[in-house]
DNA sequence: ATATCAAACTAACGCACGTTAGGTTGAACA
DNA sequence: TGTTCAACCTAACGTGCGTTAGTTTGATAT
């Protein structure tokens, strides 16, 4: 019998997942072969095959993994009754979670005209899913007149556009922690450009 | 001597890089084949090159094309002196360029890691240009103290990401008209999801 | 010691791509 | 009528890709 907690089992099929979300960000999954990602991983190129029955395996593990730890968000902001603390928390993590993961988060969210269409078809059922949860909370703030807009779905896809771009520009030397960046993006979408004190000032 | 207006001399060209950019946003530029690109365009795969002299030239044209255009920005919103309309100005001529040229858009937006060195310096430059003229907008109405945000090169990032997104969901049969989304997104980026009236009503 | 099996290797397959060379067409001009 | 030339076609080229088949390796279990 093996040792199941041999670090050195399953260490070789992350590896290839983990240079497979820096590969497929730096030149496109269609533009990376799986020779250099071999390269990468520190195997050769067929033998990706032992791990993985094709390229579109991975990109698919990849994009299902990173939208499975999204769903989290529903955990973290499930104590919240007030819907704007409620919004604030799910965009901190949203955007948490973007920089700490930058290679899987920008690949899930550029790739998905790569998937084979059944592959599509559930990853963008599990994106329409969480979507809708910022959706939802987003109604539950204007039911609640808490919040003023005038098209909650519009608003949802422009804040999830925004907080995701952070994976595009985020630099890990930058002069800026991962929580300031969190509250920025908060506050901006919260209150906008003019900021709370600004408004308050003002009126 | 030839009609230089003739409607049917520089037609074809043109044919190709609007075909060219619809397919390259449906299946990126890897997974574009010129044979297909032909295909779209009415002729057959080789006669590409009559026109063009790669395949890379044509992303190129497409992206600087778009990228000029964008500049004109800079006199949409030259007469306006108060920053905060200046930026208004500005999210609905780049909302609103945007909608009306989505493929273009999209490619330009999405397709800078297909670029050859050359050309990806020369688009990120032209880039960057557009980029600074919206942290430049931010920084004078910081300075102004008519905004309040603590990072103007973050909301400028995080702005331009929000407002470029609308290429990504944007569908024609929306209910939506192209003002409706400009307007909306503006005010979401001047008040945020609390809204103009609601700040002023609650201080 | 021997058998087993996961993990890796090597070498090749068929295919589709960007690109090229050379030929065909048909309208414009002399 | 004959010449020219842009626009297009056909057929092929070399290359590099995803993938596969068969083999080697080395640790573990009997």
């Amino acid at each position: 019998m093996t040792d199941d907690c041999n670090p050195t089992k399953p260490i070789r099929k992350e590896i290839i997942l983990q240079e497979a979300a820096r590969l497929f960000r730096q030149k496109g999954y269609m533009a990376a072969t799986l020779r250099e990602l071999a390269d990468r991983s520190g195997i050769k190129g067929g033998s990706i095959y032992h791990h993985f029955s094709s390229k579109q395996e991975i990109l698919h593990k990849i994009m299902a993994f990173t939208l499975t730890n999204l769903f989290a968000v529903e955990e973290e902001t499930a104590g919240e009754q007030n819907p704007v603390e409620k919004i604030r928390k799910a965009i901190r993590f949203h955007i948490e979670y973007h920089i700490n993961n930058l290679d899987e988060t920008l690949v899930a969210d550029t790739e998905l005209r790569s998937l084979t269409p059944e592959n599509y078809r559930e990853i963008i059922d599990m994106r329409r899913r969480y979507e809708n949860f910022f959706i939802d909370m987003l109604r539950e703030g204007a039911e609640q007149k808490i919040i003023n807009i005038a098209d909650v779905k519009l608003a949802a896809f422009a804040i999830l556009q925004m907080c995701t771009g952070v994976s595009y520009w985020f630099k890990q030397d930058g002069p800026l922690s991962v929580q300031e960046i969190a509250d920025s993006y908060a506050d901006l979408i919260c209150w906008g450009i003019m900021g709370k004190e600004t408004s308050e000032t003002f009126a």
